[in-house]
RNA sequence: GGCCCCGUGGUGUAGCCUGGCCUAACACGCCACCCUGUCAAGGUGGAGAUCGUCGGUUCGAAUCCGAUCGGGGUCGCCA
């Protein structure tokens, strides 16, 4: 645009003297009638103008008609200030621009929203002009550290070998899994393109080509519901290696994130190693296969110390070969019935639980309605199991036993937060091992793949897989850092009757196999490495390091709830014409949805 | 698909439970004027919302009820 521009945030005393150039945003504008002072923004930062109507009359008419979040140009001398007008809050707090000129590039509409700080607005406004909420300085820092983390995830993975390759964004669509976004091809009318959930065979398929450890940063696309942390495009760190087993996933896995983490200035320090827990260890202390292990609190089993009790609820579900468990509430004698039997029950119910029971541990021994069914005997050891203190309560849940862990487990994580029990500048990295090879499918019955069809089995469990599939342990593996799930691999089957006899187990026959993956295990049949990888959400990542709650608040340009962008109006209807090209036609009124 | 929360000038909130004193309040922003050292500038004055929408209850509705729309969270879903 011109020969010298310098950026509003880097002037500082030393260059006191010169002549410069500035660009950018009004951010403020304070006019004293006489003296105008404008604070400039861009990308570097905020530079305060002084236009003088003394010693540039016709700058400062014009900066009399300027507005927040006109776009200027100007040029003039940087100056020391006074020591009593220094601004220590800002970088360029010692220095300020006396303006020469002062020139309008572009005027601006009052934002509809405030730019200038951070204050909270509805989310359907910030979405509608995403260019202006991108503008705040939040979203700036989001940005920018994002970028910066990237860019030293990608120089990390190349410190240690990996190649970074691009694989294809319209690509077969796979029957497992999540949703695939479709798209039609014009050349072969009726047929469709998917976009990629993950680039899982095409990496597996360099690992057949010999190019031993590769990496991308992928993006993937899931038409599944939205969530605080769950976007349908969204990137990933994607890994693959040969010639592996876990150990060597995981050296590079925290290498990888506590390198780049700390280089891009997040919040909070990655430990390295990363603490293990396997599946059921998780299961039973936690209660969710991703727990947040900076607080205790943990589940405990009461079923032994409760089945005899006269509490029928209890004994029942006992008798039923349910259990009983509970967790001990630090200094949770405070909470109130109303608590307990509000909100509380409340969290219980949400994941089928019928009701929470609650013991008080207070001064005067055990208290709450259920105290009376139990002994002496019986209450000392649900406080010795429970490891309730006096000033504690116990919380306890019985039932089917994923209902018990899944209920426990989330009254867990709300009374964390309730009490603020977990320390916000902890991360709290731990892999999540040996996860289960299958379960049933709620709805069809149907045996499937908890992780992915081509995970490895644990070695030991192999004998199971035609009599006890559901007890089998997989090769699979994840990364959860305070309570949210970052990622997830595995050791990969590369053995093909192995293979096969997974299919089957999940009623795939060899025919069907080979026509959904015929290419891959083609593929492993000209000579296939072992090999492992993992795939960790950027975005996650990136929101633990900032402290963001939100996912939309570290990208670019995310989509609502109902998966629609409200600033450009997208997924919009499409021209019959362009349906014609490709062969297809929209019914009138869209078929029902199978639930 | 279920459940929960929110919806009041441009923005953020108060008022709503306990209907009338609401001719809807406050802060910021916006407009005009005054003001030469402010930096969340200051001063004076002003414009701006019939309370998401529709319907109902009532003598009377921002306030109560129902439906609906929009936003968010969550369960299901996410190999």
């Amino acid at each position: 645009m011109t020969v010298e521009r310098t950026g509003c945030g880097l002037p500082r005393a030393a260059d006191a003297g010169e002549t410069m150039t500035i660009f950018g945003w009004v951010d403020r504008r304070r006019d004293h009638g006489g003296l105008i002072f404008l604070d400039l923004r861009d990308h570097t930062g905020i530079l305060q103008v002084v236009i003088n109507p003394q010693t540039a009359a016709a700058a400062h008419q014009a900066a009399h008609a300027v507005r927040l979040e006109y776009v200027l140009r100007v040029r003039g001398q940087l100056r020391t200030r006074d020591p009593h007008n220094v601004n220590p809050r800002r970088d360029t707090g010692e220095v300020e621009m006396y303006a020469d000129e002062c020139q309008v590039l572009s005027i601006a509409r009052t934002p509809p929203f405030p730019i200038n700080e951070d204050t909270e607005v509805e989310e359907a406004l910030r979405l509608r002009h995403r260019y202006l909420d991108l503008r705040r300085p939040r979203l700036q820092r989001n940005l920018r550290s994002r970028a910066r983390f990237i860019s030293h995830l990608r120089s990390v993975m190349g410190e240690m070998g990996f190649t970074e390759i691009e694989t294809p964004m319209m690509i077969r669509a796979t029957p497992e899994g999540a949703r695939d976004y479709l798209v039609p091809s014009r050349l072969q009318p009726g047929s469709f393109y998917a976009l990629p959930q993950s680039p899982q065979l095409y990496k597996q398929l360099c690992m057949v080509a010999g190019l031993d450890r590769y990496f991308q940063i992928a993006r993937c696309m899931r038409d599944e519901d939205l969530r605080a942390d769950r976007q349908p495009e969204f990137t990933q760190l994607d890994i693959e290696m040969s010639f592996v087993d876990e150990e060597d996933v995981f050296a590079v896995l925290e290498r990888a994130i506590s390198s780049a983490w700390s280089a891009s200035g997040f919040r909070g320090t990655i430990v390295t190693p990363f603490p293990r827990l396997t599946w059921h260890q998780a299961m039973d202390r936690y209660g969710v296969d991703k727990p947040d292990v900076r607080f205790g609190m943990e589940l405990r089993d009461l079923t032994d110390a409760v089945r005899g009790s006269s509490f029928r609820v209890f004994a029942d579900a006992v008798a039923g070969g349910g259990v009983v468990k509970g967790i001990a509430v630090p200094g949770g004698a405070d909470l109130s019935r109303s608590d307990i039997e509000g909100r509380l029950t409340e969290v219980v119910r949400t994941f089928r639980a019928r009701g929470l029971a609650y013991l008080w541990h207070r001064q005067d021994g055990w208290q709450g309605g259920i105290a009376k069914f139990f002994s002496e005997a019986e209450l000392a050891a649900i406080g010795e199991i429970a490891g309730a203190a006096v000033g504690d309560a116990v919380l306890m849940v019985a039932d089917r036993p994923p209902v018990v862990a899944a209920s426990l487990g989330a009254l867990r994580n709300q009374l964390a937060r309730e009490r603020a029990m977990a320390d916000p500048e902890k991360m709290a990295m731990i892999w999540v091992t040996e996860f289960p090879m299958f379960e049933r499918d709620q709805e069809t019955g149907e045996v499937t793949p908890l992780h992915h069809p081509f995970t490895m089995l644990h070695a030991d469990d192999v004998d199971l897989l035609e009599s006890e599939p559901l007890r089998i342990r997989s090769r699979a593996y994840d990364i959860v850092l305070n309570g949210r799930e970052l990622g997830s691999g595995s050791i990969r089957i590369t053995d093909p009757a192995i293979q096969e006899r997974v299919f089957a187990v999940m009623g795939i026959d060899a025919q069907t196999a080979e026509g959904k993956f015929g290419f891959l295990l083609e593929a492993f049949q000209y000579g296939v490495p072992p090999h492992g990888g993992f795939a960790a959400g950027i975005e996650r990542l990136v929101m633990e390091g900032l402290g963001e709650e939100n996912i939309r608040d570290v990208l670019a340009f995310p989509k609502n709830q109902q998966a629609q962008e409200p600033m450009t109006g997208a997924p919009a209807p499409v021209d019959v014409a362009q349906l014609a090209e490709l062969g297809l036609t929209v019914s009138p009124t869209p078929p029902a949805t199978q639930t």
